[in-house]
DNA sequence: CGTCATTTTGAAGACTGTCAACGCGCGTGG
DNA sequence: CCACGCGCGTTGACAGTCTTCAAAATGACG
């Protein structure tokens, strides 16, 4: 699937931009003229609720695609969460391409299929009832998406964590401890995690709960 | 938007089927072969999680549609929780005549956009922490939809709301009767609930936490 | 009218949010 | 180069809410 992605195809529609850390890339409501795709650094994509708490419904790592939206405006705002390189594509130069090009537009439709299947599993994540089987299961995501091995270098603060995962900062640390407790982690500094135990992660995380893909 | 669905595009090109209660209208894996829009009845989504939890995704009510995939499996099973009456259409008939008619192939990007937007949604919904809140939200929207007036006949088990809104039977009744004590709502039966006062409800769904009191 | 499923109510226990204090790392300024 | 201050992360105590377990009450349906 990612060798389908010519570079060809994106690279050469979009413009590179760098974005400083706690930048906004787009806001909430702007309307989605463009959509973008990591090269260096992390993003995340937020909502600020009525009561004032913030919600993070994701976060894009090198390689990924974000802003891609069926409607006309941004449901969420997006924001460099470290010094970042981003590529920027026009919405609708992408979309004329596609019109001829069956390849542009067939990625389109993995792309934008990707992303309601990142929704869903988010949705999933938020049903799981304790704390550590959260945090475990945004963990071993991370892991895997990192694609470091077991070392993960965690770009996001414990706040943008808590957001995404529906939790507060403090139990979000909690239950980095009480699973470092198990064995299944060390943390070696506050970002950097080593997942000692993989299984027992995964048991935890809900592996033994959610309907595995 | 409506109107814009006109009886010609769809009616011409789905097949009336009825499913009674409890049914299974399609399985999780499936392939996505058709969608559908509901006539009659009410049809709920659900996934069964590995720990024997399910969790209901959505709820259908005429004039729906249902069963629109990205990609080429569904996501979740669809049921009937009554006795329903269902437009079924064939994804490639549609899908083949949106290459050739613009009305459908936007009609078809609306409805895309429309799910996407209730997953969103969904998503905040999980995000409120309180129990009366999300009931009050479940209600509000449940009103909205029905275009009943005050008056809302539910259609499905305290356990679907439970598994729609990630709690428990226990927990949604107790909420129904804690909002009930409030006075802005009066359950006349156990599914027939009259909504007394729209703006008690909306307070509690909405911006609850925080100086809103 | 009886039986069974559904719903409601209650009590106890577990977990998370809130509030508060402390420790740590890092940048700035002296 | 070192001290200080500030943001961030950790830990603890406590209250509040939800889940679990249990049982009674209501309603549906044969």
């Amino acid at each position: 699937m990612e060798n389908f992605e010519p570079a060809a195809t994106i690279e050469w529609m979009g413009t590179a931009m760098s974005f400083a850390r706690d930048v906004e890339i787009y806001e909430e409501g702007e309307p989605a003229d463009c959509l973008y795709k990591v090269v260096s650094g992390a993003v995340r994509a937020c909502k600020v609720l009525v009561d004032g708490r913030r919600h993070v419904g994701a976060f894009y790592l090198p390689g990924d695609i974000f802003g891609l939206e069926t409607g006309e405006e941004h449901v969420s705002s997006a924001e460099a969460i470290t010094q970042c390189k981003v590529l920027v594509i026009k919405r609708s130069t992408l979309v004329a391409r596609a019109r001829t090009d069956q390849e542009v537009a067939f990625w389109l439709s993995i792309v934008t299929s990707r992303e309601l299947r990142r929704l869903q599993d988010h949705l999933l994540l938020l049903l799981i009832q304790y704390a550590p089987e959260r945090v475990a299961a945004f963990l071993l995501t991370m892991a895997d998406r990192l694609c470091a091995g077991n070392a993960v270098e965690l770009r996001m603060s414990r706040r943008d964590i808590a957001d995404d995962l529906g939790l507060t900062i403090e139990t979000v640390s909690l239950s980095f401890s009480q699973i470092e407790s198990t064995g299944a982690i060390e943390l070696t500094s506050t970002r950097r995690i080593v997942l000692q135990n993989r299984s027992v992660l995964t048991r935890l995380s809900g592996c033994s709960r959610r309907s595995c893909s």
